[in-house]
RNA sequence: CGGGGAGUAGCGCAGCCUGGUAGCGCAUCUGCUUUGGGAGCAGAGGGUCGCAGGUUCGAAUCCUGUCUCCCCGACCA
């Protein structure tokens, strides 16, 4: 893509309205925009990698064995009378009229339409194990939206839902995601540690939080630093995870006695991307839902409900991936791999050369930004820097005539001088 | 929802107290000079001062109402 082609309208200054880091990195890159308290517009490079991160997502769901499906983001508000949750939710939810006066509901959240959706069509044990999920934009009013999309009011999310037969089966799709969000954090470049959260009023007696290490994280967190060395490929780790100490601290104030010897307890600061609870027979029982068992008596299938803040990891992995010049994009969620600047825009033989790295990255496949403004080197920089792609190909005359490309590492600051062939290379490994 | 603050040009702000028809920096446009870390000079464009009432000869400024946004707290992916 060529900057002059695409819409990244940088900013100099922060807007007044931003408070947190990746707030103000997220509107100064030109990634969002705000365009109500709490409900943002995504611009051309921030939806790349709100993409980005939605596509590791799902292929580790898809990997954990879950059924995609996409519900609505509207919803009547019958199915939530049914379950009795249409009052209990309160102001949170956004409700509304259809021009026939039938109360309708922006979704907060899908448990109450999954449930009847496939329980309608399930009537045997046969049917079961089941895990689905979809990625959708969901609504919760709240009391006061903040960090802009770390805490909006309109948000991408992942839920998945599954339905066991007995307590093992709900175990074993309860680790089966377990591991699909350690794997899907792995994969975005993050640390994420799995805090043993209490369940409050949803019920039911195993629930994770999944936080994302950052030091300006909202909740601070305690935990075994045995934790670090556990591996994701440990065929045992989610057993040894789920057996590892880590609280946020509310919780671990109201721990007696903490197991942990005080030279390995660490604390760090961690924002919430991720929670999973097991909650039974919750729903399938308040709705009446049952399944005929093994030995033919009617059994009310258990259940988890999995969440992932999709926009709001968009949020976490800047506040946990920048530095004084701007984002600093892990490569798996970067807009572009590579940024290509044109220090003498309207220059013959950088004009050429340019086009040919621009032309030779987009053959290989290789993500590319070609910024092509007329614009001085120095504004270049700064935006390049600013919107942290990993790699940048800096073309000068002087580089020109001596038949070299600069290649800058965004993440350590590296950068050679190399011939156009190696330059490539290393940008495409 | 309780407490606090703010709405003036695309962004950041001043002007308001002490009414007289709007200004600064950045950005934008034109020209010239520049060109390896957010260029210099000269010129130019752009604002119903959130909205609605009221007071006044006259309101960005004073009064009333209203809408919106932000911050702190209690709750959440």
């Amino acid at each position: 893509m060529r900057m002059t082609q695409t819409f990244v309208p940088v900013l100099k200054e922060s807007p007044a309205d931003a408070e947190i880091i990746s707030h103000k990195l997220a509107l100064r890159a030109g990634l969002i925009r705000q365009t109500a308290a709490g409900i943002y517009a995504w611009l051309p490079l921030g939806f790349r990698v709100l993409k980005k991160i939605e596509a590791i997502v799902r292929r580790e769901q898809d990997r954990a064995g879950g059924a995609e499906l996409l519900m609505p983001t509207v919803q009547s508000a019958d199915l939530w009378q049914r379950s009795g949750r249409y009052d209990a939710y309160g102001p949170e939810m956004l409700r509304f009229e259809d021009r026939h006066g039938r109360n309708m509901l922006y979704g907060p959240t899908n448990e109450e339409m999954l449930t009847e959706l496939f329980m309608s069509a399930a009537a045997s044990y046969r049917d079961l194990p089941k895990m689905f999920y979809h990625i959708q934009w969901k609504f919760r009013d709240e009391r006061r939206p903040r960090f802009g999309v770390m805490r909006g009011r309109e948000f991408l999310m992942k839920d998945a839902y599954s339905f066991d037969v007995d307590e093992e089966g709900l175990r074993r799709s309860y680790d089966s995601q377990f591991e699909a969000y350690l794997r899907t954090f792995a994969a975005l470049g993050l640390k994420a540690v799995p805090v043993r959260a209490p369940t409050g009023p949803i019920g039911g007696d195993l629930s994770h939080e999944f936080h994302v290490l950052a030091d300006t994280g909202e909740s601070a967190i305690y935990y075994d630093a045995a934790l670090e060395d556990i591996s994701i490929d440990d065929p045992e780790a989610v057993a040894k995870l789920s057996a590892t100490y880590a609280m946020e601290e509310e919780e671990h104030e109201k721990v007696a006695d903490c197991p942990v010897p005080a030279d390995r307890l660490l604390k760090r600061r961690g924002i919430e991307v991720g929670h999973i609870f097991a909650f039974g027979s919750k729903y399938t029982n308040g709705m009446g839902y049952s399944v005929q068992g093994r030995d033919g008596e009617q059994v009310h299938p258990l259940m988890g409900s999995y969440g992932i803040g999709v926009s709001r990891l968009f949020g976490a992995i800047i506040e946990a991936c920048h530095d004084e010049a701007g984002i600093v994009w892990p490569r798996q969620v970067a807009p572009y791999q590579v940024g290509i600047i044109n220090l003498r825009q309207g220059d013959e033989a950088c004009d050429a050369a340019c086009e040919q790295l621009y032309g030779q990255l987009t053959d290989a496949g290789v993500e590319a930004l070609y910024d092509d403004r007329n614009d001085r080197g120095g504004a270049k920089f700064a935006t390049m820097d600013l919107i942290g792609l990993p790699w940048q190909l800096i073309v000068g005359p002087k580089g020109v005539s001596a038949g070299t490309i600069e290649v800058k590492n965004r993440a350590t600051g590296e950068r050679a001088d190399l011939s156009p062939e190696d330059a490539l290379a290393r940008v495409a490994a």
